[in-house]
DNA sequence: CAATGGCTTGCATACGTATTCACGCTGGCG
DNA sequence: CGCCAGCGTGAATACGTATGCAAGCCATTG
């Protein structure tokens, strides 16, 4: 069957009517008779019509589509994806699905001047920017999309921008639970793996939050214990193994990621340190790794399904009305065996 | 700027020239006079004009997208996706981006009508299909999809499909790697997890492999020691326990997949049993948890990344030469903690 | 009986690009 | 000096759909 596919017009000769009446009926417009338009459609069922997408979008000007753009520290095919994205990426592409939406994603370098290539070249009706906080926000071509008026929403922290919208997780909120359970559970020097980190700002947010709960716990957090890590498996042994031969004294560790975590659990099980015995560790994110470890981590969840339906509810309801505010999600403690509950 | 978006008429005006000449310009035609190029071209760069992909695509007839169509056993938005297919994703998001192809992503659900959506509605200009063998080779609409001269690739075992061509693992070799490294290691008692999926066809390959290797050693598969598992945590803890329940003697487990390694390993250690001191588990796939699990897992590759790049550039040429064969791809063993090496 | 209005339908056009065809101009050659 | 070849350009059109506008028909009403 290497025959042309039916368009509207064959069904129009089909079924002794126009072109714009099939165009109709097969809109459901209340325009057509109720007869005519259901002798359409069964034609269209019969002939398999589907209604060429390219030539509608030209036509309405939209395409029920959004992009997705992630941005990796990266982007060679080598590297394995951040698990947090990859599970966004989930939730997102079946967010879009429940609103009939197609979704397209592709790989951003964030060198590269990605600004333009999906709204301006008519390619999707809204952009959902994903990544770690400066790849993305600080990049000046994010300043030409906010200007430009297209629809975007951004994973992340909030931004001033004028257009364009921002969801995120309460990350202070989830550095404040991860640390205030670790204070009940009757720890008291409490390292925290993830400051400065170039890669994700959202980290400071975290490291705000475990600042907190130590002050209101009438703490003072010793500043040898706040050490710099980003979200790799390495970064998080290293920066444990820097406390260690420091020879600092600590009983818990609170992480910025999952993924500082795991490095940091099993560096100090090589080294024959029980946890949650002697250290207790809590990380961020929940990634599916994290039930999967032994013992099991306790973790600061992101609730990645809610907040992919949020990014794309949002998104969705700023290109029809154009109206929407940013959010701030609120995240969860989940409690497993690291933490020594 | 809420301005009209430039179109190559504007460009046109503002060059002194034609349409058709801007046109022919921007896709690097060498009727035009080069001088008349760059100039035209300086004008679309200053105006940040982009061809309008949708109006090209309708002229055209190709669309320069793939369309990636995952299908899930549980399509609810609840449910987690499938590790081993989410690396999958990504890994053909990059081969997309490498060959600057776009890329939709779709979850299907497997009782749905899904075959006409995208070659027919024009668009994609190929399918990629990845899901568990039976919820998409055994479906009728594959048939229809088959015969329409439609452009696609599925992961998976070898169809038999006049149109279409299938990239897959080479399954029974993956099962013979795991089972041959156990037996080198000493073990005589190994039980196989995953017998008789009704998810997944190609756990008959892999317990095929695993048949050859005992054969080999000239040992006799104990039938009571091969037992049903799907590919859930839960599935693999519960095969486990039968075999524990049972009283059944057995020093090792070759595991269909590796949330099903997961499954058990966890189970034994709840249960006191040292892995691998006691029993030595081997999985099968190399989904990111099984390098953070404790033991870490040995298991068998599934090499992602080759594999998405095998779907799409056999897929492009397809859809260029119109000629391509099936592949099979050879899977590695990753030997880690678990088999007790 | 004429006028009005509602309900259907068809005609014509626009969306923005890529490409076929035709044409003008320049220079070389007979 | 005239003709032809070839290069560069422009005019026109097609891709398939959605929709504004106009018109036809029938029934109702004054």
């Amino acid at each position: 069957m290497a025959e042309r596919k039916a368009t509207s017009f064959d069904i129009a000769a089909k079924a002794g009517v126009s072109q714009s009446t099939v165009s109709r009926a097969l809109r459901d417009s209340p325009l057509v008779n109720p007869e005519t338009r259901a002798r359409v459609q069964a034609i269209a069922r019969e002939l398999n019509y589907q209604v060429d997408r390219t030539a509608s979008s030209l036509r309405t000007g939209n395409t029920r589509t959004l992009a997705l753009l992630l941005f990796e520290d990266a982007p060679e095919a080598a590297s394995p994806i951040n698990p947090f994205f990859l599970s966004m990426l989930g939730s997102i592409t079946k967010a879009c699905s429940a609103h009939d939406y197609d979704l397209l994603v592709s790989f951003q370098h964030p060198e590269e001047d990605w600004y333009a290539r999906y709204e301006e070249a008519h390619r999707a009706d809204g952009l959902i920017l994903l990544g770690y906080g400066d790849y993305v926000s600080a990049h000046p071509t994010l300043q030409r999309l906010a200007d430009s008026g297209a629809h975007w929403v951004i994973w992340g922290p909030r931004l001033n921008f004028e257009h364009g919208i921002c969801v995120g997780s309460d990350n202070a909120l989830g550095g404040y639970l991860a640390t205030r359970h670790l204070l009940k559970q009757g720890r008291r020097n409490i390292a925290f793996l993830g400051c400065n980190s170039e890669q994700a700002p959202e980290f400071a947010d975290r490291y705000r939050g475990y600042g907190d709960a130590l002050k209101e716990a009438k703490l003072v957090a010793d500043p040898d214990l706040q050490v710099y890590a980003e979200s790799f498996e390495d970064s998080g042994a290293n920066a444990v193994a820097s406390l260690l031969d420091a020879g600092l004294e600590f009983d818990a560790l609170v992480c910025a990621s999952d993924l500082i975590a795991i490095g940091a659990m099993h560096y100090l099980q090589d080294k024959g340190i029980d946890v949650p015995g002697e250290i207790a560790i809590v990380g961020f994110d929940d990634i599916q790794a994290a039930a999967y470890c032994s013992p099991a981590l306790t973790t600061v969840r992101q609730d990645v399904k809610r907040a992919g339906e949020t990014l794309v509810n949002l998104l969705l309801e700023l290109i029809e009305s154009g109206d929407e505010t940013s959010r701030l999600l609120e995240p969860e403690l989940i409690v497993r065996e690291s933490c020594g509950s």
